[in-house]
DNA sequence: CTGTTTACTGCAAACGTTTGCGATTTAGCT
DNA sequence: AGCTAAATCGCAAACGTTTGCAGTAAACAG
């Protein structure tokens, strides 16, 4: 492995001149850089990344952190949407990925012991025990999504429109004539399930009309128990006549319940789905999606990150990325006949 | 940052026996050892993982590279799959992943400026540029899936049973009576298309049987291409009875235009769909699947690569994980009737 | 009590960089 | 030519570890 000081010896300069010509700095006549470039390219030189850390105090590592997870919700496309946003601004600013998955100790100590620069916190829990570190610690930190207004400590956050979606489309559906409207959500631990579930009622309140507890039902955002709840929701005496998705995990386990109760979509039952995957697109009849755009998030999310590295605080310490409710052809008025 | 220094001072003992009882090494009274991790943990002390990898020339830094690819085909649960599998097994043996999406440089400056220790490759191309410089530079390397037999380099791969898996799934159709099977492939540089190509090839010569080219179409991988594709297909004058479709990226597109067409599976066309995304057993019928464990791969991926770093060397060059073709319903005897 | 092994301890070098500072050269002006 | 300012250059320290080696103390055997 080729060193400065093995160019600096073949060049016949000292290795401080290298090191300046080597990284375009001031101070090193210009037949000297040509001859120190020509060198280090011969001899195949990459500075190592280690011993530049060490005097700089910097890796140019991002650390991309996926809490616990279950290998069903990994599975789900947000995911791979993410880390494609997050690495395409990363590589342009010069950084790398340092992905965590399901790591058991705390996210900390990543930055602690100088593995990564700062660190961003992928469908963050609200309940996740190691956050309040991260903010005690001020390690630069994006959390993906936010934490709910007024939560007690702030970190930066990059969200879609999680709450206006799901009112949106609530709204939406009241206007339809809904009114039984069935709502398959994660776990009350993530972010995603308490704000959208707060738009979902807001939505109601804000007409004057009430919305049923029983309708509302928790997954543990597999599809297999998104199957099992709209079972459970299709067997009641008064079924929902609208049923709203909270991500790419459950729907196809709700359409399928659907499906194989030979029920027609949207005669029967309206549907809505929120994600980014495109799947969607493929059931029959389309679906009329919250499309969640999750890559402009990712690129966000590191965009915020490198900021609150570099300028050690950002102008923008909540961003939102704007979304929209495609309406296809799974929803539509009710009663239908 | 506390530092190996600051605990010395405060334990009242030179800095070399601090290291020594924090990694715990013999050579220290059981007393200081125990005073020390006291003060380290006190001090919340993290070792510098760029000191500790200057002086160690290693890091625990697993790269994982995925070479350019399209926006729609990251959309593949292959990759979260993949991803999860190396994680787990990086995790338990001391390491760390660096994720590296569509990098324009050389995959081996990433080892040469010793930000990793190894590189596994992912969805290798047959025509990777930067592969044979890996092999040359002698970087732990491992690349998924493998090259063909004979390939003018040998690299340490791990694979499912690709071949296999297509051969026994067309003797499996050709022995239901079809003999029109099309084939909706990749690229012909993903080695995925030309091992699964040649055992399609090989399962009808071996049946004396002759395959028809204009069966087999080349996709980019999207669905939009296999929906595209498939329409072709179905406008044929002599359409295929049969069709496998090579990934999960590509199997909802072709179900897409199946079904657009009111066509019946199986009793009109029989689909056998290749893939990890359990999303199969969504569709109606459910789907005949050669189900690839990439989970498993990419553990497997992991383990020999941490091999080939600590030994120098691994037991086993080219690891293959068995899999199985899983008969479901979108399958039948032709003709049907 | 002496000699020998063993366990512990600290010094200092090494890993490959960057960078402040002083020394030296070069260039620019009169 | 003589003076000043600017550009170039190299020395050496620093970053936070690990580790070989030599030295010291303790333990043990004879």
């Amino acid at each position: 492995m080729a060193t400065i000081k093995q160019i600096a010896k073949k060049a016949g300069v000292s290795y401080s001149s290298v090191s300046r010509a080597l990284n375009n700095q001031t101070g090193v006549r210009p037949e000297i850089r040509k001859k120190v470039l020509e060198i280090a390219q011969e001899l195949n030189y990459h500075p190592h990344s280690s011993a530049k850390a060490l005097v700089q105090n910097r890796i140019g590592v991002l650390g991309v952190v996926i809490p616990r997870t279950s290998e069903f919700a990994f599975q789900n496309p947000y995911y791979s949407h993410m880390l494609l946003g997050l690495s395409s601004v990363a590589n342009d600013m010069g950084y790398h990925l340092m992905l965590v998955i399901n790591q058991q100790q705390s996210h900390a100590s990543l930055y602690h012991s100088h593995l990564v620069d700062g660190i961003v916190v992928l469908a963050n829990r609200i309940d996740d025990p190691y956050i309040p570190e991260l903010v005690r610690d001020n390690v630069p930190t994006v959390v993906v999504p936010g934490y709910p207004d007024g939560w007690e400590f702030d970190v930066p956050s990059v969200n879609s429109e999680n709450y206006q979606d799901v009112y949106r489309a609530i709204t939406y559906l009241l206007n339809l004539g809904h009114r039984d409207i069935a709502f398959i959500l994660g776990g009350m631990n993530s972010n995603y399930s308490l704000v959208r579930l707060d738009a979902y009622k807001a939505a109601f309140r804000d007409k004057g009309l009430e919305y049923k507890d029983k309708y509302i039902k928790e997954s543990d955002f597999s599809k297999t128990d998104a199957f099992r709840l709209m079972g459970y929701l299709l067997n009641l005496p008064d079924p929902p006549s609208a049923v709203i998705s909270i991500n790419d995990a459950t729907t196809p386990g709700v359409l399928h319940q659907i499906n194989s109760r030979g029920l027609r979509i949207p005669e029967d039952i309206s549907v809505v789905a929120i994600g980014c995957s495109d799947l969607v697109d493929l059931t029959d009849p389309p679906l009329t999606t919250i499309k969640v755009p999750v890559t402009q998030v990712g690129r966000a999310a590191a965009r915020v990150l490198i900021e609150l590295i570099e300028k050690g605080d950002c102008r923008e310490r909540h961003v939102v990325i704007p979304s929209a409710l495609v309406v296809r052809e799974s929803t539509g008025v009710w009663p239908s006949s």
